[in-house]
DNA sequence: CTGAGTAGGTTTGATTTCGCAACTGATGTA
DNA sequence: TACATCAGTTGCGAAATCAAACCTACTCAG
């Protein structure tokens, strides 16, 4: 988890993914939408590039034109995204501005299931087995 | 997602609910965990408090002393967390300091799903339906 | 040919946040 | 008495952030 942050969890970085999720690989666009400051933007571009999680693309010699898309790793951090779209959707806004249609004909509501079983993750089914030492636990349980 | 990222997405605020959700509701204990300095993380306390993610017990009277727990809207950003531990243990990684154990019996890999038709949620599924106007979009589909 | 617009940034300078270390105060423990 | 625990606070320098202007290299309208 303190990894992943590390990679994505820097100002603008998720937003950016985002946008990019949604088909707008362009700079000035994904600068608009998102409301980030372009220097920060290009900062965050970069740091997701050199984190493999986008690809830039040159689409044009002269000038020089990039557009930024997703790779695998960044395909894979939709789920990550759509978890906290929908708890932002419950939490952190008084009305969603969007809502997905899924394809089964409902608007998009998630839960997040484990793949093996199906079941959606309840907190009492998990034990934490610690596999790397230099972690304190404290208190019950 | 911009409003949960406000709310969330200050550098250790996830950190610090992760370990709260672990059940380490003590401040020291989150800090040696998390590695936050301890200024920033009585911050960010005081802001997920406001924020209503956490919410701040006191369980000694002299001296004072409190402790953290997680609120209704904290229990459910497990999802988001889990979802972020299963990219950032394939991604962010050579080898997970840590596993969950599930109750099904297998080791706990998440996947995020639609609840209306439990199936895993997949990009071209989506329909973005935008209700708040002030959004660009550019490029093809 | 001039001027405006587009695109992908970089630069500048002010503001904010961060991080570290030390300190506090009330208590309990050896 | 001395030391440790706990939940912070304080002071201060370093780093990140922000808004706005600027730059280069085109394209297009007039």
């Amino acid at each position: 988890m303190a990894a992943a942050l590390n990679l994505v969890g820097e100002k603008w970085a998720l937003l950016a993914v985002r946008e990019i999720s949604f088909g707008n690989k362009r700079f000035d666009v994904i600068a608009r939408n998102t409301g980030a400051p372009r220097d920060r933007l290009a900062a965050r571009l970069r740091a997701l590039e050199a984190a493999g999680v986008v690809a830039r693309r040159q689409y044009s010699d002269h000038p020089p034109r990039y557009e930024y898309e997703l790779t695998q790793a960044g395909e894979e951090l939709r789920a990550v995204l759509l978890a906290l779209r929908t708890w932002g959707d419950k939490w952190a806004v008084d009305s969603p501005p969007a809502a997905f249609g899924h394809s089964c004909g409902h608007d998009l509501d998630t839960a997040v299931v484990c793949r093996h079983c199906g079941e959606e993750v309840n907190p009492d089914d998990l034990r934490l087995r610690v596999l790397t030492p230099g972690w304190t636990r404290r208190g019950p349980a």
